[in-house]
DNA sequence: TATTGTTATACTCTATAACTATA
DNA sequence: TATAGTTATAGAGTATAACAATA
């Protein structure tokens, strides 16, 4: 086998989607370590980051954005319900409106904090003008339509 | 709420983590798919990939190189071993080195082109330079000592 | 006819603990 | 004492099919 072969030396070395797994993998592990101090999950997390933004919005269009197929959100808003964090009030007789409670909102303030220290962890290994281009490309991989 | 709050108005695009594991998943699910055509799973193409750069490796090597617990190579090795991809030879009485049979040679060029034609997908979207930047700040994530 | 929420189910991936045999 | 392989098991995450109620 030539020794150009670029499967050869190092076989996963230039091998990006390997790499995006191995990043996303440890950058997980980070996030879901430092939010179990207030006993939440990544996808909990970011599931009260939603509703924030979008008070009234319903579990399908939160399945939608994230990619989560509407039968696995069911467990998971009733999780949240369930914990006293999100609300539900009835839309039409088939959907309900989401919000955040009282102590849904702390919760949130908490993640955030958290967020914010778990961001700032691994973007501060690069520069900005890394961190820009690599949020611009991932963003690039990640986006569906572009 | 300020409007300078980072988490307002799009509150995951500026995530890191977020769009890091969207691009990973959506990468990891392209690869799957391709490798459809050859009955083999992500991961194993990447043990093939390994045990040829690695000739009698043992099956803990491979699994401290990919974050593989012990308990979960076994039916990993099983598996590809039943295919018949690879053989197992006693080194001692405890280890056993990992070799490619013919058909998982085979079977492992064929994956190589698949990977070529995956990776390329991808990579075609960047620049030479911003490829290169890409995958040197990847790197930097999921490079444990480093 | 399409959508929302739901149940049930299955499959993969991952994590832990314990055991054996070997070094 | 530490390592290699193994078994069993439990927990996530994810995927599909089907159904009732509603739009």
């Amino acid at each position: 086998m030539p020794s150009s072969d670029p499967h050869s030396l190092h076989p996963l070395d230039n091998l990006l989607g390997y790499h995006l797994r191995r990043a996303s993998v440890a950058m997980m592990a980070d996030f879901g370590k430092r939010l179990q101090a207030i006993k939440l999950r990544p996808t909990e997390a970011t599931i009260l980051l939603l509703i924030e933004t979008n008070p009234g919005c319903i579990q399908s269009d939160i399945g939608r954005i994230l990619g989560i197929q509407r039968a696995n959100m069911v467990p998971m808003i009733a999780a949240l319900e369930k914990a006293g964090l999100i609300a539900r009030s009835a839309m039409d007789g088939r959907s309900h409106a989401l919000h955040l409670t009282e102590q849904g909102e702390e919760t949130l303030q908490a993640a955030k904090t958290i967020i914010d220290a778990h961001e700032n962890y691994f973007q501060s290994m690069f520069s900005a003008d890394e961190n820009k281009a690599l949020l611009t490309s991932i963003h690039r991989i990640s986006k569906p339509g572009d």
